[in-house]
DNA sequence: GAGGAATAAATGCATTTGCATGCAACAAGT
DNA sequence: ACTTGTTGCATGCAAATGCATTTATTCCTC
């Protein structure tokens, strides 16, 4: 009898679930253990700091690191809170914005590189070859009909999450 | 020149990260359209239905699920609000107590997996083989440190979540 | 069996989310 | 130019979360 779902696509589910979290709890915890704000101030961080003369939209933002709107828009709140990116009015389209980052968050987004790449390294690096960690990325690529394009160069000094 | 996480390590970083939000997010969505409750839910009321004689002490709960005891503890409250499962008390241990699942609670987890089921066979089992999904569980499970042993009966007639 | 550590669960409080809405500025059609 | 619709962003409010603490009970160890 043929299931609906088959045993191995319900297994992978479960998996993809729960090993995410937990694999995303270590790293977080990990984070926040040597003092640093969460993953998505880093990921804001890094793509600010990647986009040409370290500045951009808050919608692109938004695209970029996958989030509802209102989310982005409390977040470059706390970012500017914490002097972090400052927002500048945007003199061709006088609804937005362009948000660029400082001096203190490209200096924060380095440091919190070597923490964060010492946590996957830990979570993930150390668990599985590189052979088999380009394997689990294949196969995750079919599921989520891509990550973007930039992967491989957002490997290069930073990788950007969620 | 090695890289302390190699690119690989960090792409499946990166992807497991990507491809399960937006999994997760789509599946919840499907859930939530179809009028449902959010999977924790129903993974509680799996978990209930699934005890001997649909009772179990919330700090089982909480081992099952992963979740921290605050958040079990409020769950359960809603699930009782709704009529979903009842407080019992627990005569070996005082502090303690029991939950049991309802029949409405058992009718909503049957109905749910019917939605549920469909969501993972949509965004899952039609996307890989039977065998990739395998490899991907795999992949995952060297990852996870385990989920736990109950998983192919988990995949017997309804899956947990996270 | 008395005192102290450990465990089960709940809860107050601050922060964060989600949702819907508001409010501008732009774009298009007439 | 004038309605109508759309886009970019902010925000009020309710619900959810995280954290630390509280309360009650049980488990040790002496």
């Amino acid at each position: 009898m043929k299931r609906k779902p088959s045993t191995e696509a319900t297994a992978a589910w479960i998996r993809l679930m729960r090993v995410q979290s937990r694999v995303l709890d270590a790293v977080e915890q990990d984070l926040k253990k040597a003092g640093f704000p969460p993953l998505a101030w880093y990921d804001a961080l890094l793509e600010l700091s990647r986009a040409p003369s370290g500045e951009m939209r808050p919608v692109e933002l938004e695209k970029q690191m996958l989030i509802p709107q209102y989310s982005t828009s409390r977040l470059i709140d706390r970012l500017v809170d914490e002097g972090l990116a400052a927002r500048r009015e945007c003199k061709i389209d006088k609804r937005g914005q362009f948000v660029e980052i400082t001096e203190a968050g490209r200096e924060l987004q380095k440091k919190m590189w070597t923490a964060y790449s010492a946590a996957i390294e830990k979570h993930i690096g150390s668990k599985l070859s590189d052979a088999d960690a380009a394997k689990l990325s294949g196969l995750l690529d079919r599921l989520g009909c891509s990550c973007g394009e930039a992967q491989m160069q957002a490997a290069r000094d930073g990788a950007p999450a969620r």
